[in-house]
DNA sequence: TCCTTTCATCGATGGACGTCGATATGAACT
DNA sequence: AGTTCATATCGACGTCCATCGATGAAAGGA
């Protein structure tokens, strides 16, 4: 897609960034922007995870669980799978890593 | 203050976190959770900058850019300084760095 | 002292978000 | 088909947030 990405803290180079990809970066940040799914990001971290365990770890309700993956599904942090039965979701490392490199790596 | 932080992508050695450092992340992630606010910390990127200029930057009425400049401070993402009649805004790189990590630096 | 400039705070408003119960979808098993 | 279990979606409600105009506070100059 895009080779550099904007580096938003103390790089030696610096470059200013446009309104379209602040919103793009802003719209990655805010799907961080809440425990639940900080929560939820750490525990994928540890790896694949299927949503039944997810919903026993958090003390919410089936649906706001379902709902937090959904935003993180759309910010493109996480993806999942259908086997069986049960849906089994996982982390996007090259998502995480990009949001990583933009605050200056 | 604390010597290792919790990483939220894959690292080798991802450790769970609890409820109240899911919330600590969450609401220095929230802080970049705007487009004028990343746009924001990206400016300051590239060195010191008086309110003034961010004034004229953004489009925005003055009160809000000043809200904005609140929230990445109580985030403690910036720190400003009083120099006769102008504020200026710095980054605060530590804490920029301190969320790079979060994500799995 | 009065005026201007710079920035912060206040109060209000419209829209977005987190949460829930109810319901729909979909897969496995009898 | 009918039943049960696991997820997703829907609709509603309360709260938080971004934005603005108006106002306050602080500094410098006439």
């Amino acid at each position: 897609m895009q080779t550099r990405l904007p580096v938003l803290c103390c790089g030696p180079a610096t470059k200013p960034i446009g309104p379209r990809q602040a919103g793009a970066l802003a719209a990655r940040f805010r799907a961080l922007a809440d425990p639940t799914r900080v929560a939820i990001v750490n525990r994928l971290a540890q790896g694949e995870c299927c949503v039944c365990d997810l919903n026993a770890a958090f003390d919410l309700s089936q649906p706001t669980v379902s709902h937090h993956l959904k935003v993180l599904r759309d910010a493109g942090l996480v993806a999942s799978t259908r086997r069986g039965t049960w849906a089994y979701y996982r982390l996007v490392p090259d998502a995480v890593q990009q949001l990583r490199q933009t605050l200056g790596g």
